[in-house]
DNA sequence: ATATCGTCTGGAGTTAACTCCAAGTCAAGA
DNA sequence: TCTTGACTTGGAGTTAACTCCAGACGATAT
């Protein structure tokens, strides 16, 4: 079921994140409380599912400490006296993911070079072993 | 001193790794055997050199893990016969580092996005606060 | 000769981020 | 009513990658 709601079952499937995960972050206060059904147990909202799926991208893929994370969750929570202060914290990261991203491109250049000259030495030695042939 | 040999001292110095880290690399078989003298005080040569700065650049830019950079390493030390498992090595890292930067560009999209929507709304709030200047 | 400094080793300790587990609750089916 | 299965909690355990430390050694300065 997508509509509505969901178990954490269904969540856990849907993000590829383990329903421990997925406790441990409602528990650090990774992603804010969720929504509970009468017996206690977890049944993820629409908006819920939001705040699953934006932690994930912001830990998995931009690779933002737990902490930073908590702090944003947090500022969140209080409403918008806090506004500024979020966008001021996401523009952070937003630089420190360019710079990553800038870092790691020179690097693929690098192992790039680095590919070409392993070929180059195999051909060499490709060349050694049959030297009477063309 | 730049050409012959360099202390462990100014080999952190220059590629901003610590002492501790360098030994533990080379402990745990990042970087090859480093040269040493004869009161065995390592004494890194340009070629012991450009194993810290590719390993280096391997795990904090590209962010290889260890284990994975220890199996290049001895390859490497094994010589020729094993060049195209090295080049293999490579590549299939290269790929994923090709993969991974694409996603966080996919999410450095998606935070300008946010930070976006942040601007709106802080604009939006502003004006309500002053309703009577045009 | 002695003190200081930079370095050495082996091993223990730390940190971040999960990951696992035991014991308990709840709803549904046999 | 009893069992089964999905879920709950608090807390302990794990993993990767360092990071720190104590005790020893060798070269240089006093």
């Amino acid at each position: 079921m997508n509509t509505m709601s969901m178990s954490i079952a269904e969540v856990s499937e849907k993000f590829k994140l383990t329903q421990d995960t997925l406790r441990y972050y409602e528990r650090i206060g990774l992603i804010p409380p969720v929504t509970r059904n009468k017996s206690g147990m977890r049944t993820y909202t629409e908006e819920d599912c939001r705040w699953v799926d934006f932690i994930k991208c912001m830990r998995q893929s931009a690779g933002l400490p737990v902490e930073t994370l908590i702090e944003y969750v947090t500022l969140s929570r209080q409403g918008d006296a806090t506004l500024e202060t979020r966008k001021g914290l996401l523009t952070e990261q937003r630089t420190r993911l360019a710079g990553k991203i800038a870092e790691m491109t020179d690097t693929l250049l690098r192992l790039d070079d680095k590919i070409e000259r392993y070929e180059q030495t195999i051909l060499k030695k490709e060349q050694a072993l049959r030297p009477q042939q063309d």
